[in-house]
RNA sequence: CGGGGUGUAGCGCAGCCCGGUUAGCGCGCGUCGUUCGGGACGACGAGGUCGGAGGUUCAAAUCCUCUCACCCCGACCA
């Protein structure tokens, strides 16, 4: 055969088949393909809009729950505040309005009308008098709530969250990374003193790295956010960040202490125990839809998703190997050894469609599913089953009346050896570097984060961003920056910090 | 908003330069049969106002004009 021809019938072969792209080839296909063909999301009708179809969703629900409850167990409790907000309200802050003004939603009328060609049309009888927006968070709105709320000390602290979508009108979006609507929680408190609110922003900070690294399995460095990327409105944000398969990093969650900018803008104010007025301190803080992009990207491989039992919407998929005159036979062999797992606790989803078996181990592994358990005839006659990790493809035959014992135990060993993976991926991307070219040479070549010396001025963080498109990440809690150099300007580092590429 | 591109079946595309019968292919989908321990195969079948409007022509997916939509690349963001 004519060898351009073959290539050409190999190229088409590559270009149906039901594989992503290679991680390799195109990080960011390979990321959108996982997306899709796991059937995690689909695009929305309005550009940069997502749908998250039922295995998203199960997904972002279990990471929701976990960290619901660790948040009711430390006092918090849920709210629901509107989606509209009067436009004014953001204008209250002045850090707050410039960096939210840009990516609003404004609602300017209430109505449409079919006009005479019979299209329909804005009715423009029906403009607003004072326009409305979409909220691309809550905090304005919730402190004009708060102002009402909070006369006296006693009715401090008040610790409130909800589960919403917001809005943010972004230019470029992605599936679960950005997208112009998105699904999160966004914490809301209120204090009487700073120290207060400093330590419920360095809860919350804990509690999601507890929630990326114990729930997640994703690596998070915590810490301080430099002031160029700190929240609008905030004094201090504090940020997990999280490396992903690429080597680029992503914020994953922030926490902000607020002082009392809100606080003054909205003017609440409390009755201290000595009868003083004084302004009220304020923290807030969110994780969104984006940690399932996190997971995504730290796990996935070239098969597809690599999912942490812990939030896995299927720990085991059950793939039978069957005809239809031994349907019943094995059908029969799985039914109590099903109930057993299921009593133990595991989430398993029996797979009887027509399908071929090979044909449903490549779906499951794009899924993502920790563990297969295959049976088939010859497991029934030796009463065995055959079980695959999804990790590291290890495949072992176990007696089955050990499954119930075995498979919570494989899925801890699952979820830890997923956890330290990605960290060893950490941290042989981590570098230390002495000078500013080798700083710009790793950052154009191999990627990854860098940690340095900073002097803690705009200026060098602002001349090492145009010039390598690297932003300081965070400024780790472990920094130690004594005898450090900035990398930039030579100058004494009044910080350690992490640079990187980020999404 | 500046530069580049694409609209043809659910998805991915060919056909367009050089107009000419019933507009094709792959995947997917439906029915039936044979298969089933790593992406099965065969037979039959359903599915299209060729993005929209106008024009040129005996004749337009194909040529011309306008229009709409979307995608990719450069300043912001969880």
């Amino acid at each position: 055969m004519n060898p351009v021809i073959s290539y050409l019938i190999l190229y088409d072969k590559l270009n149906v088949s039901k594989s992503v792209t290679p991680q390799s080839k195109d990080y960011a296909a390979w990321y959108t393909d996982v997306v899709t063909k796991a059937g995690l999301a689909d695009y929305g009708p309005v550009k940069g809009t997502m749908v998250i179809r039922p295995y998203g969703f199960a997904l972002w629900d279990n990471i929701k729950k976990i960290f619901d409850s660790m948040i009711k167990e430390t006092g918090h409790v849920n709210a629901y505040f509107p989606l509209l907000i009067p436009k004014s309200f953001l204008a209250q802050e002045a850090e707050h309005v410039e960096g939210f003004a840009k990516e609003c939603a404004v609602v300017t009328h209430t109505r449409l009308k079919l006009d005479e060609h019979n299209g329909l049309i804005v009715d423009p009888e029906s403009k607003l008098e004072e326009e409305v927006i979409i909220r691309p968070t809550s905090e304005t709105v919730i402190w004009s709530m708060y102002k009402k709320w909070i006369q006296s000390y006693r009715d401090l602290p008040l610790l409130i969250n909800q589960w919403a979508n917001v809005v943010r009108w972004e230019m470029r979006t992605r599936l679960f990374l950005r997208t112009t609507e998105f699904l999160w929680q966004e914490g809301h408190t209120a204090h009487a003193t700073g120290k207060e609110a400093e330590e419920e922003t360095l809860l919350i900070l804990e509690l999601y790295r507890q929630l990326a690294e114990d729930y997640l399995a994703m690596p998070v460095y915590t810490g301080l956010k430099s002031e160029s990327e700190k929240f609008a409105g905030a004094e201090q944000t504090y940020s997990i960040e999280a490396m992903m398969g690429d080597k680029r990093a992503l914020q994953a969650g922030t926490s902000h202490n607020l002082g009392q900018n809100f606080a003054r803008a909205f003017d609440v104010k409390f009755q201290t125990q000595d009868n003083k007025e004084e302004m009220v301190y304020a923290t807030s803080w969110g994780v969104s839809t984006r940690l399932v992009g996190g997971v995504i990207m730290t796990h996935g491989d070239d098969k597809g998703l690599k999912l942490p039992p812990k939030i896995a919407p299927y720990q085991v998929v059950v793939v039978p190997i069957f005809r239809d005159e031994n349907k019943q036979s094995i059908q029969d062999y799985l039914t109590p050894l099903l109930s057993d797992l299921r009593s133990a606790g595991v989430r398993v989803h029996e797979d009887w469609r027509k399908d071929s078996p090979g044909f449903k181990f490549n779906e499951w592994e794009m899924k993502g599913v920790p563990l297969r358990l295959e049976v088939g005839p010859k497991d029934v006659e030796n009463e065995k089953v055959v079980l695959v990790r999804r990790d590291n493809s290890e495949k072992q035959i176990i007696q089955k009346n050990k499954i119930a014992g075995l498979v919570p135990q494989c899925l801890d060993e699952i979820q830890t050896a997923l956890f330290k993976s990605a960290k060893a991926f950490r941290s042989e991307n981590t570098h230390t570097v002495t000078t500013y070219d080798e700083f710009k040479d790793v950052i154009a070549n191999q990627g990854g984060f860098i940690r340095c010396g900073w002097d803690g001025t705009e200026k060098s963080e602002i001349a090492i961003r145009e010039d390598t498109k690297a932003t300081i990440r965070v400024i780790p809690f472990d920094e130690n920056f004594k005898g450090l150099k900035c990398i930039y300007s030579g100058a004494p580092a009044r910080h350690e910090v992490i640079f990187a590429k980020a999404y």
